[in-house]
RNA sequence: CGCGGGAUGGAGCAGCCCGGUAGCUCGUCAGGCUCAUAACCUGAAGGUCGUCAGUUCAAAUCUGGCUCCCGCAA
């Protein structure tokens, strides 16, 4: 099929190769114009307008898409679809109109639960055994049109926000291949029931709270890692944890157990698995320890 | 020019301020021990201290350039 692609991140960068390796015909890539990103604040253009740019396919970065000059260059490109992945902006209607067959999102969560920015990183934090993405055939609103196709994975106290984004990325390339194979489908309506809305994920949130449940600390850690990485304090230096598992030791939460990283909550106890100071790179529990040991009986402030 | 930390045997770190013998924990190898189970004992190998230049009798250490890594902020 003739197809725009409209998306930013990675996890849209993943989805905009298997279209491509599909063999259909991407004539034209949108993506959020470059904003200054990393230590010295260059301009640097996004995972999906880069990859683009290596198979020579026209980008544009438009901030917005509200212009009737912008919808009038985007239903010039005459497209059978598009498809919308993590775009970043709203799709006004004459653009959702402007192509033969309609405009196609894939959003990394079981719709309608986790509307939004942060389906992932929220499904893991709130407990849920069950993850997926939802295909679906978009409208006005925000993430509220018909669903197409939808295909479910597990969440387990090891999934961490990264390998489930990898493997959400993956499955929903292959489910919107698959939709795009039957393009005038309409789609089931969302159920007003079971809707719920993941906000972005806000920095201050990653402090983590030792006085919660070591159930809790741990969907915390994972949900955020390695991304911004849930942290804790001690003396001077910042900590991030970005793997952890559960042990059945107790103790007063925030103090180590023992000299082997494992931390008291509110009723059992995490033992990092993976962690990371500032300044250092992530490593292992083991490796940490070596150059940073924390001895029974420290306190996290 | 957004702010800051870092590069030292295979891994993680100390040493640098105050220049003068390459240190710690671990791994590896050899031997011992034999249940201590994130083991213990003895011995050994392994490093142009990121890179280029400068200062100096002498540079891991002081000065400047460069490369790469990371934290914060966006």
């Amino acid at each position: 099929m003739r197809l725009a692609f409209m998306g930013t991140p990675d996890f849209a960068a993943t989805a905009l190769t298997a279209i491509l390796a599909a063999g259909h015909d991407v004539v034209c890539v949108y993506s959020q114009p470059p904003r200054p990103a990393g230590r010295r604040l260059q301009l640097k253009p996004s995972p999906v307008q880069a990859l683009a740019k290596q198979h020579g396919i026209e980008v544009r970065t438009p901030s917005s898409l509200k212009s009737a000059e912008e919808q009038a260059r985007f239903a010039a490109l005459n497209i059978d679809a598009a498809v919308v992945v993590a775009y970043g902006l709203l799709l006004p209607k004459p653009i959702l109109d402007a192509p033969t067959h309609g405009c196609f999102n894939i959003h990394a969560s079981l719709l309608p639960r986790w509307r939004g920015a942060a389906p992932i990183q929220r499904a893991i934090m709130a407990g849920d055994v069950e993850a997926g993405v939802t295909i679906m055939r978009m409208d006005e609103g925000l993430d509220t049109g018909p669903m197409l196709l939808k295909t479910t994975c597990a969440i387990s106290n090891e999934t961490t926000a990264s390998s489930l984004h990898d493997e959400l990325a993956a499955i929903g390339s292959s489910a919107m291949l698959e939709v795009l194979e039957n393009p005038n489908a309409l789609g089931q309506t969302q159920a007003a029931e079971g809707a719920s809305y993941a906000r972005k994920i806000d920095k201050a949130e990653a402090h983590i709270n030792f006085n919660q449940s070591a159930q809790h600390v741990l969907r915390h850690i994972h949900g955020l890692s390695p991304f911004p990485g849930a942290w804790f304090q001690l003396g001077e230096t910042r900590i991030k944890a970005l793997r952890c598992k559960i042990t059945e030791a107790t103790g007063t939460p925030g103090i180590f157990l023992d000299d082997h990283l494992t931390i008291a909550c509110a009723d059992r106890a995490v033992q990092f698995t993976t962690l990371q100071r500032e300044g250092k790179a992530a490593m292992d529990a083991a490796t940490f320890t070596r150059g940073f040991p924390i001895a029974a009986g420290t306190k996290v402030n």
